[in-house]
DNA sequence: CTTTATACTGGACATTTATACAGCTCCTTC
DNA sequence: GAAGGAGCTGTATAAATGTCCAGTATAAAG
């Protein structure tokens, strides 16, 4: 399949995009409308040219029959897309285990982050600024991989006292302790084990005022 | 939600089917010719009780605009995940006229992140520490909607000598002006007119290490 | 310099399509 | 038996839509 040209890909993906949002494609005006071409015929070539290079099909005379070469695993959302649980506030003992007051799930575009979504992955929502250094603020939605071994640098969701906390995971002589982003908060130095719950993989922020 | 009569089970399930397998809705007169109506007014009056019965929704004088009204909290991932587009470097003039470069989609969990996805949200992937101090870092992705009204301390995304930067937007004595939220780089203050391309609505960070 | 591909403008036209109006039968309910 | 809804026929029309033809401009390739 031939590559696009950075024009064709725009238009690619807005009848993809208007696909999944709309229900159903585009008409060639309503193309040529969102890129403001004052002919059809722009989008009509342009649209040519993806069926040419492979990445279309259409039926001639047919409205809004435009859809997009199947591609085994490519530009499927089946598949793309993984669906992970929010813990709330205490999660009580393992997290594998019982979840108490989820806010539900989040779905989170494993291509784009990077990440391979075991039944272990889980996200937080992050309560104060404790580790605002790693410019990691409250509300913001962490995605944790269980069982992953944490490297030193990592940010880590850790089991102290029954309570889920955000902090660094540093090694110093040999010794591995929990390091907060902001002076204002105390780092943690194990007394026993540390009970480390997983590594932070991504994260998602939602602009509140809005 | 009403019921439906075994008829119009049928057609319910006819247009699903349409849709998941051709990937638009029929129109009126496919779906009598599937039903051997003689009338496309019998399409017609089927599709009208569906709708009066919340099964379906349709865009009047839209062709093939039919789909299935949403059931909330359903295990369906299609309506909750958007496709945004990620621009890449240099938009000129206006975002939907020349966008250069995008690195693909993101896609994005309309739910979770609370945002309306329109054809007019984008993503831009953040260069630079500008706006260290918002906590947005190097390398994050933001989601932009394009077209909405910025509020003094939205972040927004601005065309400056044809670079997109993100900024601060601030209102000093009924002027507006761009503030970089980090020591190191300096505010803007517009020339002629402020060049706004969006507000930023929410962020996406992928934990680089792994 | 010519050719080719890309990216458009502008106008025209035939179909496709949605939609309205006026009927009809059959069945159930009152 | 009157009323009403479901299910359908038949005709008509305006709007939406796909598609063709004839151009222009630009940049890259030969």
């Amino acid at each position: 399949m031939q590559e696009l040209t950075s024009r064709q890909r725009q238009i690619f993906e807005f009848i993809q995009q208007r696909r999944e949002m709309e229900g159903s494609p585009p008409s060639f005006r309503e193309i040529a409308r969102q890129f403001r071409f004052r002919s059809v015929n722009a989008a009509l070539d342009h649209v040519q040219a993806l069926i040419a290079k492979g990445w279309l099909e259409h039926s001639p005379g047919r409205a809004r029959s435009l859809r997009a070469v199947q591609i085994s695993g490519r530009d499927d959302m089946r598949g793309r897309v993984a669906r992970i649980p929010i813990q709330g506030g205490i999660p009580a003992g393992h997290p594998a285990d019982g979840v108490l007051a989820g806010e539900g799930c989040v779905l989170v575009d494993i291509e784009t982050l990077g990440i391979q979504p075991t039944a272990r992955t889980f996200a937080l929502r992050v309560e104060g600024d404790s580790m605002i250094g790693k410019h990691i603020a409250g509300g913001d939605l962490v995605i944790i991989e269980h069982g992953m071994e944490p490297r030193p640098g990592d940010v880590v969701a850790a089991l102290i006292d029954g309570q889920v906390t955000l902090k660094t995971f540093v090694v110093q002589r040999g010794r591995p302790y929990l390091r907060a982003e902001n002076s204002r908060y105390p780092n943690l130095i194990p007394q026993q084990e540390l009970q480390i719950q997983g590594v932070m993989v991504a994260l998602v922020r939602k602009t509140s005022s809005r």
